[in-house]
DNA sequence: ATTGTTACGGTTTTT
DNA sequence: CCGTAACAAT
């Protein structure tokens, strides 16, 4: 087998035949020309040679540029081998992005860019059979739903409630507890993670059989790429030392955003040569509900300096990419914050114009709003390219969709986890993913129903008891004509239809992605299955498969040699497909965590209300929540480089009910000069400073319901007029459903909804 | 075993 | 409200 490595052997042009073309590469003197170009800070980091580096980076503060050019400068200036170089970043987005920009700098071959995640895969690909476990190379990696499936069957097997239990919650959990040390050591670190009362004996019980599920299946989780090198290092000093002497230097982005796992394993891979360079934003820490520990980079002075070697600390405060309004805007929003460090970021960008502030009637009103305002600057010559629309939850992608497409304007959502969760792209990476690793069973029991061959529950769960009599795995158990005679009918034959299926498509494993899927897909007569699902458009399942596909097509030409296991790892780890995709000329829909790293000319953020942005879960977790919402918003602001634009809706549809909504007390902590559109802030105020009374006191006290009869003609001040259908509870929960000419049925609570009755009838 | 129906529950954010 | 999941029917 050869050595499975294929970060190292990515094409540096990716339409180049030539895997190592020679490439024209800037020269040493070239980097006299890029520093020029930077201010003192950044020329400071760039030109830091040996020991700890911390780069306190402000937003739009050009640290990918001063990232990439160290990196460029470590290899043309003090003759760095690029296999020395290991670079970390948090999302692949971003390591892709830096990537192809080292690679228009320097040769990257041997390189090794890529996530956390990505880097512990790979390293485990090499490694893991050193570990001693039962794992091999050719590993499965499980993501968050896979976890989630595994788990219900084994909380159902250990005879607990998964309704009860839910999978998903026991997962999170489990997760928690191998993060927080669990999975390393005894009973001391066991008392370190989260306990759950007397749930707790259910947990312990179902995380032990979880654990060894993996194990059985030659299968890791997300946490795993992490833990098991870290294990790996701990176990074998040896190994570590060889890792530690062949990175030269270590370089990690967004470390405010690290855990205590990433930390660890940073701290070993930097050990030797003592050249790590962290880069972070404090204020922009928004990843603490998984893990992500701020100390990290707030104490990295001291984990990582002494008397010999002290931490050299650039701080990057001239920001270029926003107009001085933004900067100011985000600025007053930030200083809220009592647990932080000061930081005023400066542009010569020039003053920009106002921030908008929008009061919309509802979430379509929102979508409409936004759409129409496009709508004008595309006519005015904007590239929808540069437009961003971010919002909080998943939940408020789908107004903001229907708007954009009444309006006729082109959308992309970023950041979606959707093409690999479709049912035909899983039902062909699941066989994709058995063929790779006979073990997981996993991927057996859905390939097993791909395509239907009447192989049904009761079937499966008859074969997998055998098979774990006989301590084999299901796809080996499948093949075999004893398992065979334990069926009967329908089944049967399906099942040799299976294992003959299996047999044949053996040899797919060694062949590139691409020509992998083809055979999959004519081997096992995918197509036919997809036309004979006539649930939803099979149109789209269609394409769905010709995606992956191009895809594979894409990662076979991008990283040659790493063939089909490289692919399912990319899969795997790979949430955002977006860069493959032909992105150009249309709006960008994500959420705010998504939009870290980004920028964009235009962006407009919906939904600052209460409960919303600061998250009522946020806030239900007390100040610290807080601050991590406050910098959520602190990130999306930083995010616009000339237009930003705020939107509040004054009633939400949220699960059906349109709820009555307060504007975000972020709204009032924004510097007045620099908002225009300031009602809603001053609604925000009158909120915050008096929580009772004011105008919207007033205006929120109680109608009388008997003052309402079904039939009703009424007036609202947003919706228009509509006739009462149905009036329920009475007092403070009175609530009306109303028909709105124009905007549908609404269920309102007569407490904030002010509705005036038409035609003659007084309260 | 597949299909259709109903009931229920869920929404932070992601590698 | 919507999507999924458990259940019943053929």
């Amino acid at each position: 087998m050869p050595p499975i490595d294929w970060l190292d052997t990515r094409a540096a042009q990716p339409d180049s035949p030539d895997p190592r073309p020679a490439r024209p590469h800037a020269g040493a003197g070239a980097i006299e020309g890029w520093l020029a170009q930077m201010n003192p800070a950044q020329r400071e980091a760039v030109l830091h040679e040996a020991g700890p580096l911390l780069i306190l980076a402000g937003a739009g503060s050009g640290k990918t540029r001063v990232i990439t050019t160290r990196i460029a400068r470590l290899v043309l200036e003090l003759g760095v081998p690029p296999s020395a170089i290991l670079a970390i970043t948090f999302t692949n987005k971003a390591a892709r992005e830096m990537r192809e920009r080292v690679e228009r700098l320097v040769p990257v071959a041997g390189m090794w860019i890529g996530t956390f995640h990505a880097m512990g895969a790979r390293l485990l690909r090499r490694e893991i059979e050193a570990l001693g476990g039962p794992w091999t190379r050719e590993f499965t990696i499980w993501d968050t739903h896979d976890r989630t499936t595994v788990l219900k069957q084994l909380i159902r097997e250990s005879g607990y409630d998964p309704t009860h239990f839910k999978p998903a919650q026991v997962g999170a959990w489990i997760s928690a507890w191998k993060n927080a040390g669990g999975a390393r050591a005894g009973a001391e670190a066991l008392a370190a993670g989260p306990r759950y009362g007397q749930d707790q004996e259910v947990f312990d019980a179902v995380r032990e059989r979880y654990e060894s599920a993996l194990a059985r299946n030659n299968a890791v989780d997300f946490d795993d790429l992490l833990l098991k090198p870290l294990a790996l290092f701990e176990a074998q000093p040896g190994l570590a030392d060889l890792y530690a002497e062949r990175f030269q230097h270590v370089l990690v982005d967004e470390y405010q955003d690290t855990n205590r796992i990433q930390y660890e394993l940073v701290r070993v891979l930097s050990a030797r040569h003592r050249n790590l360079a962290v880069c972070g934003d404090p204020d922009q820490s928004i990843y603490a509900w998984r893990g992500a520990d701020i100390r990290n980079i707030l104490d990295f002075e001291r984990d990582f300096g002494d008397a010999a070697t002290p931490v050299r600390v650039v701080r990057l405060e001239q920001n270029y990419r926003s107009v001085q309004r933004i900067l100011d805007t985000a600025q007053g929003l930030i200083q809220h914050n009592r647990a932080r460090k000061d930081k005023r970021l400066w542009t010569e960008l020039g003053t920009g114009e106002l921030v908008d502030v929008h009061e919309c009637g509802d979430e379509n009103d929102e979508a409409d709003t936004i759409a129409a305002s496009i709508s004008t600057a595309r006519d005015e010559g904007c590239s929808l390219d540069e437009i961003a629309i971010l919002f909080r939850t998943n939940f408020m992608q789908r107004a903001l969709e229907r708007g954009l497409a009444l309006a006729g304007l082109p959308y992309q959502v970023l950041g979606g986890l959707e093409f690999y969760e479709r049912r035909e792209v899983r039902d062909l990476v699941a066989w994709l993913q058995l063929l790779c690793n006979e073990s997981d069973d996993l991927a057996c029991q859905r390939a097993l129903g791909v395509p239907a061959r009447g192989i049904g529950e009761k079937s499966v769960q008859e074969l997998l008891r055998w098979a774990s009599e006989q301590r084999m795995p299901l796809s080996r158990a499948a093949s075999s004509p004893q398992a065979r005679a334990l069926l009967r009918g329908r089944a049967k034959g399906g099942l040799e239809q299976f294992s003959g299926a299996l047999e044949a498509l053996r040899a797919v494993r060694t062949l590139p992605a691409a020509s992998a899927i083809e055979a999959v897909i004519t081997g096992i007569d995918y197509l036919a299955h997809v036309a004979a699902m006539e649930d939803l458009d099979q149109a789209s399942r269609e394409e769905n498969v010709q995606e992956l596909v191009a895809h594979a097509r894409a990662f076979d030409r991008d990283h040659p040699g790493a063939g089909l296991l490289g692919f399912l790892q990319d899969v795997a780890l790979v949430s955002d497909v977006d860069g493959l995709e032909a992105g150009g000329g249309s709006v960008k829909l994500l959420t705010l965590h998504a939009a870290k790293g980004l920028e964009f000319r235009e962006v407009w953020i919906a939904g600052l209300e209460e409960e919303l942005l600061p998250h009522a879960r946020a806030v239900a977790a007390g100040e610290e929540g807080i601050e991590e919402e406050r910098r959520l918003l602190y990130v999306g602001i930083t995010r616009a480089m000339e237009r930003l634009h705020l939107c509040w809706a004054r009633f939400r549809g949220i699960y059906g009910n349109t709820l009555p909504r307060r504007p975000s007390p972020f709204l009032a902590e924004l510097p007045a000069e620099c908002l225009s559109g300031a009602p809603a802030a001053q609604d925000a105020r009158v909120v915050l400073d008096d929580e009772q009374g004011g105008e919207w006191g007033e205006a929120w006290d109680a109608q009388e319901p008997q003052s309402l009869r079904i039939g009703d003609e009424v007036e609202h001040e947003h919706f228009g007029r509509g006739r009462v259908e149905d009036l329920q509870g009475s007092g403070g929960t009175a609530k009306a459903r109303v028909r709105f000419a124009l905007h549908g049925s609404k269920l309102l609570a007569l407490q904030y909804a002010q509705l005036r009755p038409v035609g003659g009838r007084r309260r």
